[in-house]
DNA sequence: ATGACTAAACCTTTTAGA
């Protein structure tokens, strides 16, 4: 099966784009969940009809002009959650949901759009920080309930200089600081793999680029965008690849798609 | 150049993204 994540940066925009790429992606398949970040649209505003169309049912929780996460999927999704059980949020982040893993058993996908953070200095930055705490708190617990389970998303963190087009310019600057790698590298701790590196990659692979200054295609970007798995399922991925494609399209997301094969 | 694009709403200007 195909689980995939894609901050659209506005599903408004973006939604022939996704079914576009939905349907593409059926000749090699199909893609059996994707996660959405960016809807920047309210709950009512959700193109769910033309999902319909395409034969995805979805899950959805949007809000006006920020965030906003969806989860698209072939079959549907099951014990369904939103945003992070216990932490008070007026920011749709986070849907989970739980699907089968076409094994027999099922599959528990965790779709978050974490929080930029904006600057080191900043109060959005305390905030990046308590979040991050709060989720890997939900997430030990939620892996105890399912052995298989993927955390995907736009994490608004690098792991490392691999993932940044320019590692001394960039340096403890936002997405690359030590303290947002700590909490990543306690998301790690609970069990979780960071799919992408279990294959080989091309060099300099980023899931984002800057709109400004032709940064794709000077391929200045960061890797963001991530899949984490649990122990169970790593024994079962196959491969996990960025799509650059979508990203040259006219009037494209600033990130690209990530999409692993289980 | 706290800039450069893009998107949305408060819409000819601001906020946010990353």
């Amino acid at each position: 099966m195909k689980i995939a994540t894609w901050n659209v940066n506005s599903l408004s925009v973006r939604l022939p784009q996704v079914l576009d790429w939905l349907a593409a992606q059926k000749a090699e398949g199909g893609v059996d969940v994707l996660a959405l970040q960016e809807l920047k649209l309210t709950d009512d505003k959700f193109p769910a009809a033309a999902l319909a169309e395409a034969g995805y049912q979805a899950q959805w929780f949007g809000q006006k002009t920020y965030n906003g996460v969806a989860l698209i999927s072939s079959t549907s999704g099951q014990d369904v959650v939103k945003n992070i059980p216990g932490f008070a949020d007026d920011m749709s982040r986070v849907i989970a949901a739980t699907y089968p893993d076409g094994q027999g058993g099922d599959i528990r996908v965790i779709g978050a759009y974490f929080p930029n953070g904006q600057a080191p200095d900043s109060d959005k930055f305390v905030y990046k920080m308590r979040w991050l705490d709060a989720l890997r708190e939900w997430v030990a617990s939620e892996m105890q309930k399912h052995p298989n389970l993927v955390l995907l998303g736009d994490y608004n963190i690098t792991f490392d200089e691999l993932d940044m087009w320019d590692p001394v310019g960039l340096k403890d600057t936002i997405h690359c600081t030590v303290a947002e790698r700590e909490k990543l590298q306690a998301l790690i701790d609970l069990g979780l793999t960071d799919s992408f590196r279990l294959f080989e990659q091309p060099e300099k692979s980023y899931s984002w680029w800057d709109y400004r200054e032709f940064a794709f295609r000077r391929n200045r970007g960061l890797r963001i965008d991530h899949i984490l798995i649990s122990q169970a399922l790593k024994a079962r991925a196959t491969a996990c690849v960025i799509d650059r494609l979508p990203r040259k399209n006219e009037r494209p997301s600033d990130h690209a798609p990530v999409v692993i094969t289980l």
